[in-house]
This record gives structure tokens, sequence and C-alpha cells, in this order.
DNA sequence: GCCAACTCCGACATCGATGTCAATGGCCGG
DNA sequence: CCGGCCATTGACATCGATGTCGGAGTTGGC
């Protein structure tokens, strides 16, 4: 209870309060021979700042807010651990907070807790990135904020993403390139910016490759399995079906795979399935999904290295701070050549 | 950035700082004209209290920390969704924490965050609350704690669990009841307290039904879907194997389900397969697991709840604000009587 | 030998709220 | 009409850190 504060080391080491703080944060014009006694105290007493009185007499707080949709998805915990990791390595700490758009007064909710919280820094995450009431609102505020993964584009945040264009194109290639030629598509939710970069490597990668698109093969989902049984569960009824289908996440390439098992429709001898993400859940299923690994952890990390640049908090065209990083294609075995 | 303070409020309602502050607070002793008339100009002004001015002047913060070993678990996004949700609706934030107990100075690690968070309590989940050196510090320190799950039962902390030992013998009764008398059980890591009580309750409810328990079908594994699918190889491999096997997760059940898969064992014809958790996983599988469902999300709203009691801080005797909360039994499509 | 200019360090005010305590004024009983 | 009690309110100090500013001591150039 009883905490070590400022004045216990400063006392203790026979220098001023402000001293301690210099030392604490580093800063010029202190003598080495000083310098290193006042550490040796904290060390000693086990001395931390107070981040509640750090943010109150500096105004930078050390809380970075990740802000999400759905909190329970496999994709928000990925995210979650790679933004962890990062905070403490800068001794930042992570405010988690739901944004549901679904309750009244939601906006004012944000509102209010970003003003009691005084927020560092903010990530967002698809969807919440895409709702523009919210990101006006925290750029009139001028709150550093970064995206994560697809962005709208504009020059008040940074973002971190990968190119799921290419990505969805190397995966079509893919599937192409094992000899189908009848391949459907399951779309992600038409407002996540991902959803339809995904969708348009998929068709220019068919377009390249002289192959058709039936309107009846994609079929729009919204990320969710649920979803992705009911789109596979339209997309291989009948006879007249795909050899192939590419779902925009994996979760819904999961309710493809139980579709199709549900129609005793063999993966991959008669079918092949894949995902994009993967989630962990890629590696749970039977057969193993084939997917892009998107680095989520990655990507949340480099996310807090741009937050806690103090140059970002000042930028101006926040923008150019953005970054894509790499994605890799994971063959597993839910692809293969058909084999009937 | 020019936040409205307690002052501006003030200022614009004729009041003291003061009297806003006990309004803010509902505080007694304020007239009720005066009160409105503060919460209309609160309103107008759309103020909020800044955290880290009230967590240095009260020694209480608003914030609750969330402690994982694993935050990529899809245990712990169901926890966190039940304890953000909650938090919000008392005013509070939620900060996750990553107990990395491989990492040199973890312990002083934590430490440190504690010291500079003030957090007014604090949700550990397994196996963290089973590290005694966290514990201890914790109690040392005197924050308030609950444990999420089963509990290793002093009086320090409180926690929310379910009967883990009646949810596993009636899980295991209702194999019984389909007809099955070779069940296998995979269990989870020895430390978790809940580990021991799942397999408590299968081996009494095996014994209660005059069956016997063989040890190369009760296999080890860690709560992964890794060691659920080696667990599974172990169990299945050869003629004589078990007609159900029942794990102590739906992680470590779906690896079983995969390995069954692999060897050509249909469910439920030939072996059912049952789980514990229902996680978000159990429904994604083919055949859906059948499992205990655990309200985690119920589970960390409870926890929040206690947390946030004031009376519970200043408790001595914090073990008596335990609480049980009901399991219920799901009965999916991965178990049936056997049918060949 | 003198005046910058710079380094190093501490006194004090300040951030935005709440705890403490005293002042005010109304009400009641005697 | 007086004293006491209580409801109501505000002045001021305080929480633990940092920003500002000025003073003491050094260095260096001419």
């Amino acid at each position: 209870m009883n905490s070590v504060t400022i004045k216990d080391v400063a006392a203790a080491a026979g220098v001023s309060p402000k001293t301690v703080s210099r030392v604490m944060n580093a800063e010029a014009h202190v003598r080495a021979a000083v310098r290193d006694h006042v550490m040796r105290v904290v060390a000693e007493l086990g001395y931390r700042p107070n981040a509640h009185a750090r943010s109150l007499s500096s105004s930078r707080s050390f809380l970075i807010g990740l802000f999400f949709d759905d909190p329970a998805s496999g994709y928000a915990a990925d995210v979650q651990l790679g933004a962890i990791t990062r905070c403490r390595h800068h001794g930042y700490h992570l405010v988690v907070e739901r944004i549901d758009r679904s309750a009244p007064g939601w906006l004012d909710d944000v509102a209010g807790s970003l003003q009691a919280l005084q927020l560092a820094g903010i990530i967002l995450t698809p969807p919440v990135c895409d709702w523009g009431e919210l990101t006006d609102l925290l750029a009139q505020r001028g709150i550093p904020t970064v995206t994560l993964g697809a962005t709208a584009a504009d020059d008040v945040s940074a973002a971190v993403f990968i190119d799921d264009y290419q990505a969805a194109r190397d995966l079509t290639d893919h599937l192409i390139g094992l000899g189908h030629r009848d391949i459907a598509f399951v779309q992600g939710i038409a407002s996540h910016a991902a959803s339809g970069k995904r969708f348009t490597g998929y068709r220019d990668a068919m377009a390249q490759a002289g192959l058709t698109v039936r309107d009846d093969w994609v079929q729009v989902g919204d990320f969710t399995f649920r979803s992705g049984m009911a789109a596979g569960d339209a997309i291989l009824a009948g006879t007249d079906r795909p050899t192939a289908v590419f779902a925009a996440n994996d979760e819904m390439a999961l309710g493809v795979l139980v579709s199709a098992a549900r129609m005793d429709i063999a993966v991959p001898r008669s079918l092949s399935v894949a995902g994009f993400d993967d989630a962990a859940i890629a590696r749970m299923a039977w057969p193993q999904l084939t997917t892009i690994r998107q680095p989520n952890a990655d990507l949340a990390a480099a996310a807090i290295d741009i937050l806690v640049d103090p140059a970002y908090a000042q930028a101006t065209l926040r923008g150019a701070h953005s970054l894509q990083l790499p994605y890799s294609f994971v063959e597993r075995s839910s692809t293969g050549p058909l084999a009937d």
C-alpha cells in the first residue's frame, strides 16, 4: 500500500525530486555520477513512477487503447498478444475497449472514455476503423491512431497492413495451378475494406487465367462460421458445383468444410477449400486449412511502435507512417488437385 | 485537447469545484436543485472526470487488471468480453496484462506495473491464479483479487467458478447412459486446479457405474489442440480401443476428433467424443462437440461486480465473497450410442 | 580578467481531482 | 430569544509527478 514515491527516492539519494525525475526520464544535464547513484537507489527501493501522476503533470499517459467490435474473435486474440507484449517493452499498458455501435449513445461513451483515460494512442481494428463518426472524433481530439489492416486511406492516421489484394491473387493462383477451373468465393462483410481487396484479388486472378466467375458461386458472408456454412450450403448444393472454394477468412472456410462434410463431399479429394488469416483454428480442423498467414501479432506490435514514437504524435501527415508487412502462403491439406 | 475540467463546470454552474465533485460522486448533502443544475451543466459541457486525477487524489483508480498467461486462447476471449462489458457498466476500464513466467524478472515487472497503475482490482485466470509468488505479492499489497475458475482455496481472495467436479460427472454419466463402458479421458495440465476436479468427477462417475478406468486410457495433455491429438493417437491406436473419449477441454477434444478422422474412425458412429468449456470452436467442428458450457463471460462479469464492490476491498475474509455459477450440459452430435 | 554560454540542479507552481475542515444558515426545542 | 444540531457549501491542502525558471558553478574566447 505505502508505495515508494519520488520523494522517498530523492530523500534517500540526497537529491531533489526533480533530479530523480530527470534520471527516470533519461533527460540530459545530469552528471553521470549522480545518475548512477540515483539509479542505484531506485533499484534498491524498487521505485516505479506512478503512471497517474505522470499523466497528470505531463499530459502524456502510458495507456494505449485497443478498440474492438468483437473482442471474442480469434483475430482479436492474436492482435492482443502482439500489442501487449510490445506495450510492456515500451513501458506502456493496454486498455481494451469494446465499441458497440448498436448501443445508444455509444459515441458519447467513447468520448467519455477518451477524456477520462487520456489515452496516449489508439489501435483501431476492423471494422471499427471504418466507422466514420469514430475516426472523426479521434481526429478532432488529435489522438494518435493507427489502423490495423486495410484502410479507407486518409492521411489522418497511419495504418499497418498486408497486401490483401496480392495475397488473394496468390491463393487463387495456387488453386488454378492445381488444375481448378471452377472456383467459388465466399466474401466477408462488404464494409470491411479488406473484403473488397480480397475479392478483387480473386476476381483478377480468375480473369487473368481466362476463367469465369459465376455469380451464384460468389456468396456473401459476414466472417462468421455460421455464414460460411450457409455459403457452403448454397454453393455446394446441386450436382453442378465448383471444385474449389476460397473463403475470405478461416472461420468461414471452416463453415464450408463442415457444409461439405455434411454432404459427404471429400476434401481435398473432391473439393479444395482455402481460407485467409491463418487463425489458430485453421490448424484445428480436418483437413487442416490452406490459407494466407496474416501476421496479426506483428502487425499489432508495429502499430504500438508507431504510437509510442513521439514523432508520430506531432506529425501532420500521419499517413506517411503507414507500413506494409509481408504475408505468407501456407499450404496445408485442405487443397489439392482433383482426384476423381 | 483542451478538455473540460471540473473548474470549467464549476465556473459555468456558479458553484465550487468541490460541489461539482460531490455531484459527480453522488455524495449526500447537496441540495436537489443544485445537483440538478450541476448535472445539466455537466451534460451541456460534456464533462468527464479525468481518471488519473481522480486516482491520484482519492487513491482509488478506475482500472481493473485482467491477468493472463495466454491471452490468445479462446477461453481468454470470452472472459474478456464479459469483463469489458461489465467494467463499462461500472465506469471502470480493463487493462489486460500478460504474465509470462518464463521471462526473467517477471515478478518485478508485475510489481512495477502494480505500483505504476494502482489497479483497483485484479482478475486472475488459470493458470496464473495458481502461481504462488504472484498471489503472495498481491496479498501483500492488499490489492483486491478475484480468481476465475477452480481455486486453490484460501481466504485471501474470492473466486468465481462452476462445479467442475459435478459437471464432469454429469458428462461421464451421459456417456455411460448412452451405453458406453470403455471411456477414455484426456487430462489437462495437472497444476490447473480444474484439471484435478474434472478428472475426479470422471473417475467417480466411472466407479459408481462399476466401470474400470484403464491407465493407458487416461492421457495427460496440456489443454492444447496438439496435445489432444497426441492423446487421441495414443488412445485410439490398436484394435482394443475405447468407444468414447472425454477430454478436459474443447481444444483437446478437437484434437481427438482429428486424430479419429485420420484413422477413419467415424464419430459418433464408432466413437463418441466430448469436451468441456463450450468454446466457440466447439461449434466449428464436424461433428459439433457435446460439451459442458462454462459461462465464461458471466463468470468474468461476476468477478468484476465483486471487485468494484467497496465492501470487498475492506473485507478481511474475502473468500466469503466467492460465488458458484451454474454450468449446463450441451448435447451436440459428437456423442451418441454405438452403432456398429 | 571579463563576459557570454553552457552544464547541472533545485525551488516552486501546476496538472485535475478529492479529503479535511471550517463557515454559513436554517430549524428545532426549551 | 438563545444555543445546539445538522444540512449545505467552499477554501485550502494534497496526491505524485513534471514544467518553468533561475541560480551556482565551469568553460572558453578575446
